[in-house]
DNA sequence: AAGCATCCCAACCGCCGACAC
DNA sequence: TGTGTCGGCGGTTGGGATGCT
């Protein structure tokens, strides 16, 4: 695009500001631009606007986001998760692309269970969410665990809703996530915290950043939140079975501590 | 009860490509 | 071919809700 036609549309956007409403809207708002998809039909969002004294932006947002009779509410479920993580790991920040195949959700929606979960976790972990340690965690140790804690319930088969065996052919991880457990972890963690869980089983184990960097509120719930956090909440993780899963992950941040230094 | 911190999500913003004229 | 309009997309933010001290 050339730099007269980006200066033509600030123009074009600053009047659309100008003269339209912002911010919340108003249930009045809502029905008026229900009632105008539901006789002319979606795509017509200037035209809608002019109606509204909204921008044809907010007023496809709105629909979109909002009013959509389609439009699912509430928890992404971990099948949900799942497919978003997988979904990201090919296909990176296409939002609307990932949102296509959940049937329902809105790229809104998906973006900001990515940001607030996912790169929550990764701030916490004090990894670059496009590290590969990161991307190795969440590819090798959670997503694993996740699918196959959703499969006894799953009787359908969606291509994107894959087995591990389909998602991991080889299910021996890279390299450096078949190194022994060097435990240098120690003092106060979430795996602690959250339970007398690891202590109750006669595990002393936590893990460096993974658990210090949790915030007070995270640690004083025991509710450590993984990027699956959600509905489905992650805590039956932190038991003796998954135990390895958390050594596994602090092989991983000793790379990276190493790499970072 | 009040103040503060954090989370979460709806909505906005700026950029871009497609298309019509 | 150049210009204007429109819809779509990804990034960002404001503020209400919630929980902790």
């Amino acid at each position: 695009m050339d730099v007269n036609k980006k200066k033509s549309r600030s123009a074009e956007e600053v009047k659309n500001s100008e003269d339209t409403r912002k911010g919340p809207w108003s249930v009045e708002e809502d029905a008026l631009l229900q009632n105008y998809v539901a006789t002319h039909g979606d795509g017509r969002w200037n035209s809608v606007a002019r109606c509204l004294k909204r921008s044809g932006k907010s007023c496809r947002l709105r629909w979109l986001n909002y009013l959509r009779p389609d439009v699912r509410r509430g928890n992404i479920t971990l099948q949900e998760q799942i497919t978003i993580l997988d979904l990201h790991s090919r296909w990176g920040n296409r939002w609307s692309k990932i949102a296509r195949h959940l049937p329902g959700r809105t790229d809104n929606e998906i973006k900001n269970y990515w940001r607030t979960r996912v790169l929550k976790q990764a701030r916490n972990l004090k990894c670059d969410v496009d590290s590969e340690q990161f991307k190795d965690a969440l590819r090798y140790v959670w997503m694993p665990r996740l699918i196959e804690r959703i499969q006894p319930s799953s009787e359908t088969h969606d291509p994107l809703h894959v087995s591990p065996s389909e998602l991991y052919p080889n299910p021996t991880p890279p390299l450096h996530h078949q190194n022994g457990f060097h435990g240098s972890c120690s003092g106060s963690n979430a795996l602690e915290s959250s339970s007398a869980k690891s202590e109750d089983l006669g595990h002393n184990v936590s893990v460096p950043g993974l658990c210090e960097n949790l915030n007070d509120r995270d640690m004083a719930r025991g509710n450590m939140t993984l990027p699956f956090g959600g509905g489905d909440s992650m805590e039956s993780l932190w038991d003796d079975e998954n135990l390895w899963l958390m050594q596994q992950l602090c092989d991983d941040l000793e790379i990276k501590d190493n790499f970072l230094a």
